[in-house]
DNA sequence: GCGCCGTGTGTCAACGTCAACATATGCGAT
DNA sequence: ATCGCATATGTTGACGTTGACACACGGCGC
């Protein structure tokens, strides 16, 4: 900075009110303080920024390493929308949910330079975990609400699993059956709980859901289980991974989709339209999860306020792996479980 | 700092040595500072490290927006990576690559506070975007070599697509078709190129490979092509996507995978496995990618060195998508192209 | 003609940390 | 007894930036 005021025969505050576009400065002395900028190739030092400024223009974002598709997308959107209100970004990876892991990821990031936190982590993790969000910060969840205590933004999961039942007793099948995410997920819970509520409030008893644990492995087990059963006629599976397990499962035996029995996932996994047969799906938007999850931050940076903002909706997308069941509803199917 | 000084009776000096662990401190004046941080919650400032050391402990990443799996799970390793050595991660997405785009992001990190940067961006991309990397900050590339001005780290693309090719001819298949990726990808290139000679090291003219864009719908389009020729026996897709593609467009028209026709991906995508039939493809291991670029970024940084890292191999992972071809064999099929 | 205000620019200090140097003590070797 | 060295701690200044304040100039109103 020192030698750009020289270059230009200005000060340094001269060169800083340039720079930051602050306060009084001639329209001759811009220009040639601009010109020297460029000649010396000036950056200013962000480091001494910060320690000047207490700010550093950075969020930082805690994610699970081995993160679903939709995550990664939703950390995608947190980058892009975050550069655009020039701020970086600085990913905290967390292996494992076991509690110094997170409560290590808290501390890494005190100690590094962000400004607010956004946490990516299914929030019974969090819970499990002991952790006690560190104050000061300002935090944003994303795929939980851990009691409100914190701004939180997520997909309208019940929403989305109620989209998804419905459409299949639309089609005229008498129950669904649901493969549910792990017991530990918030997601999960949310759409295990509207699945039943909506077969409820359609008068259908549900039947037990099978638990995965979002895996393609864990939906074939399921699967494996279900086919077993002649009454299975639609499986509403908590996320496309899952369905594709369950897919397998009832094609290997010799069932055909959507002939004998319908599947519909949730997530809307690119390449699921592109699935034999392309899949029946809930679509997600992770991508405006992510910015309203830096908007909400920044928000809360700037204002102090602490707007809550709505829920994402999804779209079920129909296709062929859901269809009315064969006539055969005729003779009512046995209603096992 | 000071306060804690204060409260150990300490100077401020010797407070740095002890969170730095570095020259003498007596064991009882140790305690008693250590003693004295747990009870104030000190944190070191980063910034102010920042500016006194000039180093950020950070490094960046620039890396495309819509990133393919395996590019996401290297993201993964690098930030793991960097974490254990004490690291933070700095993500700069990069939305297109439009010359202006990359050019923005090189410029955003370099007034944001890193010592290093990994690039995870198609080498052709970067070469479009007439991006000069900025020297000054070291620099590893990962998925290209750029003419090897940059140390770089990537997988043996050749060796994994020479096993793909070898285990459909070892199948007893004529010839092996190909969908190759985008014309811009230097992977994609990479498999192409490795087909081609492995296809003509054991004297088999190679067909005129299809182009496709790593998507399974580009997978698909390229299936409805070759299906239309009852030559074709096996395909090799550059990756596991296109290879679902191709699958669909085969199983659509009643041809029988792998009965009729073998196909062999690319990636080794958790979920080939349970796809229908699951998918024989070569499994990448993007983590150990991931942490190659980060260790060679740091042995830049601290020794100035530049030992080129050896290529991570890849496996063949055979299953039910690849098979010997119908003894049809015996009538030596039509060779189109 | 005087003071006031808006404009344009410079000086100084401080942000928190740490390298360099200075100081101080004790112990063994000469 | 003296010196040298290892150990242990304090003092000072600088990293690059910017907020607070001071200063200088010209035009305006009374």
């Amino acid at each position: 900075m020192e030698d750009v005021a020289r270059e230009a025969g200005v000060s340094g505050q001269t060169v800083s009110r340039v720079v930051n576009a602050r306060g009084y400065v001639g329209a001759a002395t811009r220009e040639r303080v601009e010109d020297a900028m460029q000649r010396l190739g000036y950056r200013p030092n962000s480091a001494a920024r910060a320690l000047r400024s207490g700010r550093f223009r950075a969020i930082g974002v805690i994610m699970f390493s081995f993160s679903s598709y939709g995550n990664q997308r939703t950390l995608d959107a947190i980058a892009v929308r975050a550069s655009q209100m020039g701020y970086a970004l600085t990913l905290i990876p967390v292996e494992s949910s076991a509690r110094d892991t997170v409560a290590g990821a808290f501390r890494r990031l005190e100690e590094h330079a962000v400004d607010g936190i956004i946490i990516v982590i299914e929030a019974h993790q969090l819970d499990e975990a002991e952790v006690e969000i560190p104050d000061g910060l300002p935090v944003v969840l994303v795929d939980s609400n851990r009691g409100a205590t914190h701004p939180f933004v997520d997909t309208d999961q019940a929403q989305g699993a109620r989209l998804a039942t419905e459409h299949l007793l639309d089609l005229g099948h008498h129950t669904v059956w649901h493969v549910a995410g792990p017991a530990k997920s918030y997601s999960a819970e949310r759409r295990r709980e509207s699945w039943r509520q909506t077969l409820e409030a359609r008068g259908v008893v549900a039947p037990e859901p099978l638990q995965g644990d979002w895996s393609a492995e864990s939906g074939y087990q399921a699967g494996l289980r279900l086919r077993k059963d002649d009454g299975v006629t639609a499986v509403f599976a908590a996320n496309d991974q899952m369905a594709i397990g369950v897919v397998r499962a009832f094609r290997e035996a010799g069932r055909d989709i959507p002939g004998d029995v319908s599947v519909v996932g949730f997530d809307g996994l690119p390449d699921a339209a592109q699935l034999w047969p392309p899949l029946t799906t809930v679509q997600q938007h992770p991508e405006k999860v992510g910015a309203l999850a830096v908007d909400a931050l920044l928000a809360e940076l700037d204002g102090g306020e602490r707007a809550q903002t709505p829920l994402v909706s999804t779209e079920l997308v129909v296709r062929q792996s859901s269809a009315a069941p064969r006539s055969r509803t005729a003779a009512p199917a046995s209603h096992p479980t």
